[in-house]
Formats: structure tokens, C-alpha cells, sequence
DNA sequence: TCTGGGGTCCTGACCCTG
DNA sequence: TCTGCAGGGTCAGGACCC
């Protein structure tokens, strides 16, 4: 999809057409989510930080967004892929990878069904999208790039709508393309290739395997080459299962007091808690990450002796890992995770639970399996802020963590 | 007063076990 | 009983993606 967040915000303000307009976090630690092509005329993007966004572009205007709005919309689109075929591998809210091997008979072959695909999103949602068509995946996905409006001096220019990588070609679209377009160059492999003279796709695959071991280390130097040569045979995979579920935060100031960070915790935890049991997933592993204000990252793991689902048994792993912390130079951001996720739903009984008299859990008292459920069913009721945890409840009522919260900073 | 949130994957260090 | 080694699991950090 075209600067899919804006696109979406248009279409509820179209006075707004025309205008630079930037969403993402409005807050002096947000940053942007999508800008659309008459505000990349200025230089903003994506990820980069709002304040600077608002310098760069003074007249732009700034929406705080709404996930939710763009997460209803992504799933109607999605439905548009899944009418053409069932092996749809969503990347995103906004991209998909189609196989349509099988579609080509019904409809016609790979650019007639990228046509129709486009058409269809812009008769049914008033939107636009690029499609690439080529023979990999790596391949679609570059020229599904060059399909894109393009941002120019004057102003931005319509893109293909689809382009085209015809089988045999695929090397000769590429190796022209800068090094920074295939998947896996970040800024820190672009800088580690460019000191050996690389610049493009092209010279990526001119050097041999083991330099570029040499200059990457051996998974993603081989990695790279493969790609370079448009070698991909990755399938397109429907219904990949997460292998981790986390929330994160970054707070509107650096946070010293442990025990409102203890709370923040469980907040967190809870959340995490109640999007495992949504998935029908446990975990073993809980993760946290700790963001200092100097951006210092730290994570501190724990492997438990079985998999969890509920509130309590994340956050009081995630506590014990955070009392090891010194918080005293202030917390800028603070996540719980939890991975080694396992649809098995047998759960392991620890000894506390099954002796301690009166625990939740031991013979006669109700489990916090059943309280977890009884929580899911009051939720699924009356609303995610129904029910909580006591140390979540604030002056503004019962603060409950739900994905998509503030995904870009801190709101003003 | 610059740098989000939700993820995946890889690497290296370390520890334990056979 | 001790030692060396290989392999697996865990943990922490880093890079990358959208």
C-alpha cells in the first residue's frame, strides 16, 4: 500500500489532500510512522524522529493515528489477496507476498492478476497499492519498490502501479539497484560494504563468497551472495506462527522509581498475558529490555521449568529480572516478552502451587487458569478495561496495556 | 528537546552434560 | 577420579525489517 497510514487518514479528512501529511507520534519522543509523498518532498520519512520531521516541514500536518482504524482497514484489503488465493504471507499491515501459481489459469497471468488486485483495492477502499511481479519473492518485493510514486524536486510523480520482472531478468533489474535495497543491508552492513567498494546489487555479487564472509561473517555474507544472484527459493508461507509476543513502552520521561516501574511491569505483563491466551500460545522464556536515558539497551532473560499464560507467573518473572537492574539513571523505555512459544497446552505445576494451602492453584482453591479465563470472558464482554490488575489503576481509571498503544512514542 | 513498537534472526560467550 | 572435548541450551547483544 502507498503511505498506507496517511492514505487511510485522507480518506476520513480530504480537505488534508494535497498537503504534507505526516503520521506517528505527536510527542517530543515519537517518531514518524508514514509521511505521505508531498511531505517526503521535504526530506521526511519514516522512523525518523517527529521533532525533527517538524522542523524539516513546518506547514506539515500532524496526525497521531489510530492502529486500530488502519488495522480494520489492512484486514479488508487482506481479504481482496485471499479472493484471488489462499497463499497470502502478510509482511505487515500494508504488504503481502501473493503466490498466484495457481490463480493463473481463472484470471490470467502474474501482471493481469497484479492488475486486478490493484483495481479492486481502489474500487472497494479507495486506496492505492504498488504490486511487483517477478518469479521470487526477493524479486517481487524490489519491484514492487519501482512500482511506487516516486518523490522528485517538483513534487512527487505517479509510480507503474505494477512492474514487471520477466523470468531471465531478474539479475539485470537488480545489480543496478544501490546495495541498501535488498533485504538484510541496514545502515551497518552498508557501511561495513561500501569500505570494500560496493555501492550496488551488482557489485555485491561481482565478489567472491568468502570476501564477503570476511567483511559479514558466514551466515550473512552467504546470504547476501545467494540474494545478490536473485538466488530465493523461500515459499510463500500463510499463517506463520509468532515465536515471540512482548510489549514495550517508552514513558514520556526517564522513570527512577522502582516500585512504579514493579507496576509497569505488571501492566505490561497482563497484556502479554492476554494476547498468548487470544493466540492459544504458552511460553518459557520471559524477557525484559530495559532502554536507559543515555539509550544504553540491556535484556535479562529467564527460562521457567514450563510454559506460562498468565499475568501473574509473567510478571513476577519479569520483576525478579528487573529487582537486578540499577534504575537509579533513569528508565527511558521498558518491555516484557515472552518467547519459546509452544501451542501445547499442557502446563507444568511448580511444587509452591501444588502444596502451598490456599494458593491459586493448590487442591480446593480456583487456578489462575480459571481466573485468566474468567478475565478473558469479562473482557471479551465488557471491554479490555473492564478488569485489570490493582496496581494499574490510576487517577484516570484502570490503565490496561493493549497492542497498538501509542506504537510511536509517547503522545504529547 | 533525537532516536517507537512489534517482531525475526544471528553470533558469541558461557555453562552443563555425557 | 580426572581431563578434554563436543554438543546443546541459555543468555545477551546487535542488526534488520515494516
Amino acid at each position: 500500500m502507498d503511505a498506507f497510514f496517511v492514505s487511510v487518514e485522507l480518506l476520513d479528512r480530504p480537505e488534508l489532500r494535497g498537503r504534507p501529511v505526516v503520521v506517528g507520534g505527536t510527542g517530543n519522543r515519537g517518531v514518524v510512522a508514514a509521511a505521505n509523498y508531498e511531505a517526503r518532498v521535504y526530506g521526511v520519512f519514516s522512523a525518523m524522529p517527529t521533532a525533527r520531521a517538524r522542523r524539516l516541514c513546518r506547514n506539515a500536518v500532524f496526525l497521531p493515528g489510530n492502529h486500530a482504524r488502519y488495522a480494520e482497514v489492512s484486514a479488508r484489503v487482506m481479504a481482496i489477496f485471499h479472493s484471488f488465493t489462499p497463499l497470502v504471507e502478510p509482511i505487515s499491515l500494508d504488504e503481502a507476498f501473493l503466490d498466484v501459481t495457481g490463480a493463473r489459469r481463472a484470471i490470467g497471468d502474474g501482471p493481469a492478476i497484479g492488475r486486478t488486485i490493484r483495481q479492486r483495492v481502489l474500487d472497494e477502499e479507495r486506496l492505492t497499492c504498488s504490486v511487483g511481479v517477478a518469479t521470487s519473492k526477493l524479486v517481487a518485493k524490489l519491484a514492487s519498490e519501482a512500482a511506487k510514486p516516486r518523490v522528485t524536486p517538483q513534487g512527487p510523480v505517479e509510480g507503474h502501479g505494477v512492474f514487471v520482472v520477466e523470468p531471465g531478468r531478474e539479475t539485470a533489474f537488480m545489480h543496478r539497484l544501490p546495495a541498501r535495497a535488498l533485504w538484510g543491508v541496514g545502515p551497518k552492513t552498508l557501511a561495513r560494504l561500501e569500505r570494500v567498494g560496493v555501492h550496488t546489487i551488482g557489485d555485491i555479487a561481482a565478489l567472491p563468497v568468502a570476501t564477503l564472509v570476511g567483511v559479514l561473517g558466514d551466515a550473512h555474507g552467504r546470504h547476501l551472495h545467494e540474494l545478490a544472484h536473485a538466488a530465493d527459493d523461500r515459499p510463500v508461507v500463510p499463517d506463520q506462527r509468532p515465536k515471540s509476543i512482548g510489549h514495550e513502552e517508552t514513558f514520556a520521561r526517564d522513570v527512577r522509581d522502582p516500585v512504579r516501574l514493579r507496576h509497569e511491569v505488571v501492566r505490561m505483563a497482563d497484556g502479554v498475558a492476554t494476547r498468548l491466551r487470544r493466540s492459544k500460545l504458552t511460553g518459557r522464556t520471559v524477557t525484559i529490555k530495559v532502554r536507559f536515558g543515555d539509550f544504553r539497551t540491556i535484556t535479562r532473560a529467564t527460562t521457567l521449568s514450563g510454559p506460562v499464560d498468565d499475568a501473574p507467573a509473567v510478571a513476577r518473572a519479569a520483576n525478579e529480572l528487573l529487582t537486578a537492574v540499577d534504575v537509579s539513571p533513569g528508565v527511558r523505555l521498558l518491555g516484557v516478552a515472552v518467547t519459546g512459544l509452544t501451542t501445547d497446552g499442557a502446563r507444568q505445576l511448580s511444587f509452591d502451587e501444588l502444596l502451598a494451602p490456599g494458593s491459586p492453584g493448590s487442591a480446593g482453591s480456583p487456578s489462575w487458569r480459571e481466573a485468566s479465563e474468567a478475565i478473558d470472558d469479562i473482557r471479551e464482554r465488557f471491554g479490555d478495561a473492564a478488569i485489570g490488575p490493582a496496581s494499574a489503576v490510576g487517577r484516570q481509571g484502570l490503565r490496561i496495556k493493549r497492542r497498538g498503544d501509542d506504537p510511536w512514542g509517547p503522545t504529547g
